[in-house]
DNA sequence: CCCGCTAACTAAAACGAATTTGTAAACTTT
DNA sequence: AAAGTTTACAAATTCGTTTTAGTTAGCGGG
């Protein structure tokens, strides 16, 4: 197994390295190289099977093609949508991407930065965890274009792009009031990211707006690191005991997710006797009995804005600092009308 | 930002870029350095941050600590639940993943491996389309390592590892028969790939040890190509016309929520007037009323098992051939028993 | 006191491209 | 026809490492 490089063309055709990748990246006019010399060491190259060695190739430019993708977690619906539309894009721009899971923890997003950057990517597109500003201030500062996606930090001057998630929220609780609910539960996780604050902030506020009292007894918050046993007994005390809630919203997929499972322990009818809403569609939802109304993110979108952005600032070189909400779409199915 | 180079620390530390290469990377005894020297670059080389450029690091040694991951959909339930692993596994020897979905398009397929080749990743794991096997042989022949998963080539000398597909439906339908069905329909896809043949020939050689007349009828085949909606159509079709099923397994995850949704539509009371048993697991499955008896495939088992197999061979430089088929599990349900 | 040996490093080549600088020949210009 | 300008390439350098092949200083032995 000898791959050829461009020494070997450069000999079988009794040139230069230097004339053949001139030719081989287009410059051949720019440098002047006879018409008839190009013809025939792309013929030559195209002939033999050339394939640039990217290594040496990314170590003279400093150029990898290839971006970095860092999400909570690849196996995840969300993030492994979010994953294909990326790698879609990426491959219309001829980039590779390297994906990595931080399990929503800070360590290994510290971490997978750190190799990410030991590889040279061009750009990164991440969905940050708590904690992780500096790091993402030093990518910046060091240049690289990055774009966060699904959630952001306040105080930092970055690209993001997410679904609206305060809107949204609002959007969604406000229509379960126009429908005479008045008692309305959350169940949230303690992650204290902006994307969940902003859900935590969508429903206060649209009570408010509402004019129906904010009851703590009608949220319930799940810790991210608790068990899956022990989050299904919170939920499933939560929706059986205390106040009574006409309709709860459940802040997450997972937590939806959860939330079915409780219906099922509990004989619970939905919506008769409880409407169900949750954030982030699944084909769990879409099958369920009865479907669950759930408040779908538009993926693709954030997945192509994203990758816009990023691309562009790559080609640019300049910081763009483009902030982007995109709509949530509430898919209205039987659990909730 | 000037990322700092083996050459600055060398400078600064007064000696040679070998010399810190040498302790940089374990062989400062190997090498005779002096243990003072060797403490010092050392803790220079922390103090200063320094990252070894992993670009140059292979141009050199051919070596990228790298994977290629070629999987039918990185955002499938199953494929990104086997990505998860392997690149979990992948971290605790310090490796990186590419990934990369084939949509089962040949044409992908060989596009991809021309680019994991281009960046020159250690080792491949592939689950490969039809049509693929000169592309993965030629692989093969220059030495790479490669393990096959989900699916293999019988005429193909390389590893693989998956779900021993013939045994877990054979054992499936056996268990059904021995429930009293007799009239047990499947759902399958036209893929020619070896894992659908052996799926389809469990089920006739099952149907075949239990005396059961194999026919034709009670066979569904739907097109891969299909859209969703002729894919709908084709399954309810199935399910509510021609002869009386009794039980029907659907040979893949992708088609048992066909059948769900087919299910729902056609108010098919199951299991009382149809047992439904799917192939693959999924939290639909669970979640569903009635709950869904499926057929679990070990997916960590055989992300591990192919990590394990392709760091070996990385390791060794030798060809391995190592087949597993690990065992499905039933995950008996409400759909049947 | 010279030779050989070893300890402890260093110099230099190599990996495969991209790119800057150089140069011979042909062609203009005056 | 001498000087300058193009044309059309080639030579050499560079990117940051690893690795092979030295090199030097110190020491013991004869």
């Amino acid at each position: 197994m000898k791959k050829l490089s461009i020494k070997d063309i450069a000999q079988k055709a009794g040139v230069s390295t230097a004339t053949v990748s001139f030719v081989l990246n287009g410059k051949a006019e720019e440098m002047r190289i006879s018409d008839t010399l190009a013809k025939k060491i792309t013929k030559l190259a195209k002939q033999l099977g050339y394939q640039p060695n990217q290594l040496a190739r990314g170590l003279r430019t400093g150029k990898t093609h290839t971006l970095g993708l860092i999400v909570e977690n690849i196996s995840n619906h969300f993030f492994g949508n979010l994953a294909k539309v990326i790698e879609d894009e990426a491959k219309k721009y001829n980039y590779k991407v390297l994906y990595c899971s931080t399990e929503n923890n800070t360590l290994k997003a510290k971490e997978l930065i750190q190799m990410l950057q030991d590889r040279q990517v061009d750009g990164y597109i991440i969905t940050p965890t708590e904690g992780l500003e500096a790091d993402i201030e030093k990518l910046i500062a060091a240049g690289k274009p990055v774009v966060l996606v699904d959630r952001y930090f306040a105080n930092l001057a970055t690209n993001y792009v997410l679904v609206d998630n305060y809107k949204s929220v609002f959007d969604t609780i406000t229509r379960l009031v126009g429908r005479g609910f008045t008692q309305i539960g959350v169940v949230t996780v303690d992650l204290s990211m902006i994307n969940m604050e902003q859900r935590m902030s969508g429903y206060k506020d649209a009570l408010k707006a509402s004019k129906i009292p904010y009851r703590k007894e009608l949220v319930r918050t799940i810790p991210f690191e608790a068990s899956r046993e022990k989050a299904l007994e919170l939920v499933a005390d939560f929706l059986e005991g205390g106040p009574k809630k006409e309709a709860v919203f459940f802040l997450t997929n997972y937590l939806g997710i959860l939330g079915l499972e409780c219906l099922k322990k509990l004989k619970l009818k939905v919506p008769d006797q409880m409407a169900f809403v949750s954030f982030d569609d699944h084909d769990i939802f879409r099958l369920h009995t009865p479907s669950i109304t759930a408040l779908a993110q538009p993926v693709e979108d954030i997945g192509r804005t994203a990758m816009t952005i990023l691309l562009e600032e790559i080609k640019s070189g300049l910081k763009n600092n483009a902030h982007h909400l995109l709509p949530g779409e509430l898919v209205v199915r039987e659990s909730a009308l």
